[in-house]
Parts: structure tokens; C-alpha cells; sequence
DNA sequence: GATACATCCTCTAGCTGCTAGAGGTTCAAG
DNA sequence: CTTGAACCTCTAGCAGCTAGAGGATGTATC
């Protein structure tokens, strides 16, 4: 039996973010001791790390849903998982595409200012005047 | 003399995120119509074309609050709004990295796939079990 | 059995950067 | 003068947590 804590310390997870888990319904309500603690089992903690190591690839919570329901089916078909995890892929490059275009206008930025004053300065002047810009780039909500 | 509605369409900000640019400081409160509505002028409508485009470069609006401020002092040395340039160049080659390595697995987790039943699917196994992993990956929070 | 104190509990509010909608007013064209 | 698009304010919501208040519990030690 295994308290919060220590799920927290074996997961890496913060002890707010298993209860807010468990608020959304990704992870199940826990038996609770007498006085009212959580207590878990290593089925629950073998999902903590689930759950854990898909947001360190970057799925989100409702991938994620999905994700842990299949796992609960092993006798399904896996194409669904299989197509969860290639769109990830693709979400994946589509910001690496976009991140590799900022790197590109920010390193020139940086290396055309000379040090002077914020009057001349390359880097605030491009920021005025889009048109400097030698790619399209657009981040906002990546 | 711009409407908001203008000045949306020229930048390609909405009219609630202008709005809210005022609500937070980063727009000056603009003149109003009698009936209360807002004009702009066309200094204005640099600002909100500089706080666009830096936001398409990434930066988050702590740090074009800065920016603008270095931009309206043209006398100050530019090593700020470099050194803001260099930090957000620097934010994103580690993003950078950080998604080289999980487009690595992913792939890796996408093409092991043999396309059977979930009991054995490549993908969900490996989000079981991080060991299988080749590369570190830390995602959360990019 | 008493005490100390680390850990647990619930609840609310906050973070970033917007976005959407309700319910109502103003402006400009015809 | 009427119509209808565009404007106004206000509140609440999104993801995915995180922090803090204020209090209860669990366990180790005496």
C-alpha cells in the first residue's frame, strides 16, 4: 500500500498533479485509510508511469485517455493506438519545421546587431518590420 | 483614424486578443468615439504589428513588454534586447532538441508497430515501459 | 499514552495567452 | 429613419498543472 507520496517520488509527479489526475478521471479513485488518505496499489502506480512517460512524449491528456483505454483491451486491433502515436509523430515535425524557421530569423537577428544603441538596433528592427524576414515563420500556438 | 475591427484585419490579431493586449498593459488605452468606441492611430498599429510579430518569433509578452520599452528609448545600449534575442534563441534550440529526441522514439514506437492486437502492440508497450527507450526525453513543459 | 511533526486532506485561485459567448449599444450606408 | 454590421463590457472557459490556506491524520519516539 502505497501513499501519495511516495507515488509522487517514484513517478516524478507532483503530488497535486495525481490528485488533479484523478480529478479529470485519468486516474482512478484509490482506496482510502480510515482517516481518509489515499492509498494506492502498484497497478495504480504501473499507470501513474503510463501516463507519466506518454506526456514526456509529448501526448496530450485526452491521447493519453484513449491511449490507457486500448492498453486496457488487449484484444482489440492496435491500429488505434498505432494512428494516436503517428499523429503525435506528425505534430511532432510539423514544430520542429516551424522552431527550425524561428532558429533562422533568430540567429540572424542576433548576429546583425553591433552593440550600439536601441536606435540602431538589428534586432528591434526587425521585430518593427516583418518584411526583414528572409522565411515565414509562424509560431503562435505551437 | 483606425477601428479596431481595421486594425485587427491589418495585423491578423482578433479583436479580443487587442482588446486584451490593453487589459494587460501592452497596448496604450487607445482615443474612444463619443459612443465609446475605440480609434487608432497608425503608431498604434506598429505596436500591435511588433507585439504580432514577435509573438510569431516566440516571445512570450513579458519579454516584448521589455522589448517595446528598449524600442521607445532609442538612446539606451541595445545589449538588452540582444541578450532577450539570445535567451529566446537559446529557449528554442533546447525545444529543438527536445523534440528531435521524441520524434526519435516515436518513430521508432510507430514503425515497430506489426499491427496485431493491443495485447501486443509495440506503441503501448513502450509507454509501459520506459527502459525501452533509447533516448532521454523530458517533454512536459516545452 | 502523549507529543511532535511530516505528510496528508479539501478547497480556491492563479499561471499563459488567448478565445467564445451573452446581452446590449453605436456607426455608417441607403 | 431604418437596418445590420461592427462595436461595447463582462464573465467564463481552454490545457495542464501549481501554489497556498487552513486543518486533519499517521507514525515514530519518549
Amino acid at each position: 500500500m502505497l501513499t501519495i507520496g511516495t507515488l509522487s517520488k517514484k513517478t516524478g509527479t507532483k503530488v497535486q498533479t495525481i490528485r488533479y489526475y484523478e480529478q479529470i478521471g485519468l486516474m482512478p479513485e484509490p482506496g482510502r485509510t480510515e482517516g481518509g488518505q489515499r492509498r494506492y496499489d502498484n497497478a495504480q502506480l504501473d499507470r501513474l508511469s503510463f501516463i507519466r512517460h506518454s506526456r514526456q512524449l509529448g501526448f496530450s491528456l485526452d491521447a493519453i485517455r484513449e491511449l490507457l483505454d486500448l492498453s486496457d483491451h488487449p484484444n482489440r486491433p492496435c491500429d488505434e493506438a498505432d494512428a494516436i502515436a503517428r499523429r503525435q509523430l506528425k505534430q511532432v515535425e510539423q514544430r520542429m519545421a516551424r522552431l527550425k524557421a524561428l532558429r533562422t530569423e533568430l540567429k540572424r537577428m542576433v548576429h546583425e546587431c553591433s552593440g550600439g544603441r536601441t536606435g540602431d538596433c538589428k534586432v528591434l528592427e526587425v521585430l518593427r518590420d516583418h518584411s526583414e524576414c528572409l522565411t515565414e515563420h509562424e509560431e503562435i500556438g505551437a
